[in-house]
DNA sequence: CATGAATGAGGTTTCATTCAT
DNA sequence: TATGAATGAAACCTCATTCAT
């Protein structure tokens, strides 16, 4: 009764262990640099097993990428379920994030290949709905967040949430994207610092979404955050 | 005299076909999926020929890409110029942002492919500074505008103009190619119509650049505005 | 005693299975558009339990190949062991093999194979071997037919009975193999009947092997064979 | 004017080049054994370019093998158009063609496999019509020497000539087969030379299509030649 | 300058064969 | 013995890029 069982978590394992061999080489190279005969001698099998589980090259990024999104987005479910205060929610889903880009930068490169419909055109099916399953899950929490806020008085009831969820992650993201790529250039030419760039852009965003009220509590706690911070 | 003029003349028209042939099929299949065959044959030349103008496939394509980036800064310059109100000219140059992906919508993909390092990587020195100057030119004008406007008391005065200009302009573009790769998606599963959400996005950006007096401001404009559209 | 017997003879029905798919699956497509997996679906096994019963791809086809020289080897040898005169015995042969062909033509393609050195290259010594075993008595029985002709004065005595078995052997199938391969051109283009020319063939053969003496006979019993025939 | 035929030209002779470099690998291994990776080297060329000129290995086979068969076509119709003598001129055939044997062997084993249908079908049809018309040429040559010995009442007139045509070269071929292939097993074994028994078979059939009075002018034609070579 | 041909690289695919269980 | 998975090899295919004329 087991042995269907055993099987199939062996094949899982297989599967993670090629998509841990294609992280390692597409965080180096990129997607188009890689080839599938350096992933191959990364995971140290043959390349026609690659195929074996995954059918082009398109759908182990993607099948990578997800891991990444999966990773930030349970984060992001830990979050929202654990904290009551829907601010304090987004204040430290934003901390997340950038924890996230601090710590494993080159997913954000991935994430935004994810969205062009040029790549999409590339991947499989199953991959394909796999990816909108996750992202739909994603996008429901977020939303589902912002609608307690709305009843709580907290996010501002004149805008849809579905937008606002948009709204929130696109800028979030794009800010995210543009300090990969071009952070030492603006470093270097007009001595900016994208990530405090990314706080500002964050803190507007989630101004912008609160009620004036909930603004104010906002800015307290950043207040009260910064002195802690400061009092170390 | 004349020779060199006209042979340098004859040269750049060769270019710029080469360029229209270029966008023809980057507009219809994306950067990956066309073939330099494909764009000689559409340029009626040889393939090798286009090597003679341009060094690579990326190369062009990024030359594709700043005829979009010029005719789009170069409405822009137009406004800042001539609109002597700071909150107006924002205003009309979320218009001309959002004229620019009704009529040449397939430059928002280009333009998020410019950003990447990855892609960067594989073009000419000589294109990439080109393509920095235009960049530099557009960032001065808008960064000038917002100090206008911080002089005029119109925007806000405890964010650095410099890191507001990369937040509008990211935020912009962010939901412009998201408009681009998921519209019909969202309208599908959410009926969410992702140009009303641009508009949304946009307001609120500008909205939290604002002092709170220009904010009101902002407002009589729009509902203004919004009266016209009515009574027409 | 028994159980090694019926392990043995499990074995055989086992390998008699494979043969037996493998009959379809090569029939249908020959042995290089063959695959192993198509046998083993055809015999309802893994393709890695094929290999536990053959060495090769080409021992199987080999194997395969072998069931049909077997099968019309021993009509051969009926024939021979029945029919008392050479002449008749030689035509009768003609006749088993035209029917062979008429009900098992795939293996005249199959057969044509085996004689390739190449192929000859990739099988098993123990496969070749038996498979020269199986022919060695083919070509005694024919040569021992001829000789018998030559005593009884029914074959010219001038060319050496095993030159003649070659020759005899060799036309016969060069002309089957060629209308298994361009009937339809032949009836096409020439409005030619290969069938009626693999008869046309195998008497002219026959006839030059005969004595003056013999070939009268010879004809007189075409011609009452088919005065049978006509009264039929 | 002379630029496209230059041009011509200069393609054929590298078609040329690839197909010499092809047969020297074929000859040596077969088709299944050679790679080609192998073919280009030898060629001096990539591989891509092989299939620039070449569909197919399949192809490239056919071409070579075609380059054989010009070769002996050419041959035979040197022999029908200089000698007057049909039987002569079927003699000498036989002896070009023995003479091909010696010096180009490995042609015989690849025009074995021009016949099967199994082959024809991995060929492109350009390729296969090419060869269907060289062939064609070939068969007429051989049916109008038979024809024309029909006339001058040296060849039989009870069968076909075309059907004459096919046995002859049938018989012919497949002696040529056998003695390409296994030659040395009839030596050791029985002690047969296939040489000879070539020879044999050649004048049985030649024999056996001749009207009784041709057929003693063959004979002496024959005795002659060997008093010629006893006397040498 | 323009071009046809060549090429190196690598993705994709297919398979016979082998391995680990 | 039986099998699912792995694998090496090679055909096939596409392309950006370069070369020779």
């Amino acid at each position: 009764m087991g042995i269907f069982e055993r099987k199939e978590r062996e094949r899982e394992r297989r599967k993670d262990e090629i998509v841990d061999a294609a992280r390692r080489v597409f965080f180096d190279k990129g997607l188009v640099a890689s080839t599938m005969d350096e992933i191959a001698e990364a995971a140290e099998l043959s390349k026609a097993t690659l195929y074996l589980h995954f059918p082009s090259k398109e759908d182990l990024y993607l099948a990578v990428a997800m891991g990444g999104l999966r990773s930030l987005h349970g984060r992001f479910q830990e979050i929202i379920e654990q904290e009551p205060s829907v601010v304090r929610a987004l204040h430290r889903m934003k901390d997340a994030y950038m924890e996230f880009f601090r710590t494993q930068r080159q997913y954000v490169q991935m994430f935004s290949f994810l969205q062009m419909s040029q790549f999409h055109k590339q991947v499989s099916d199953q991959m394909r709905s796999a990816c909108d399953t996750e992202n739909d899950k994603h996008w429901e929490a977020i939303i589902n967040l912002l609608r307690r806020g709305v009843e709580q008085k907290i996010i501002r009831d004149d805008i849809d949430p579905t937008e606002m969820a948009i709204v929130l992650w696109s800028n979030a993201s794009s800010l995210m994207l543009r300090a990969d790529n071009e952070h030492d250039m603006w470093k270097r030419r007009r001595n900016i610092d994208l990530r405090k760039t990314m706080e500002t852009s964050f803190r507007m965003t989630i101004d912008a979404l609160l009620t004036p009220a909930a603004r104010l509590e906002y800015q307290a706690m950043l207040l009260a955050e910064r002195a802690i911070v400061h009092s170390t």
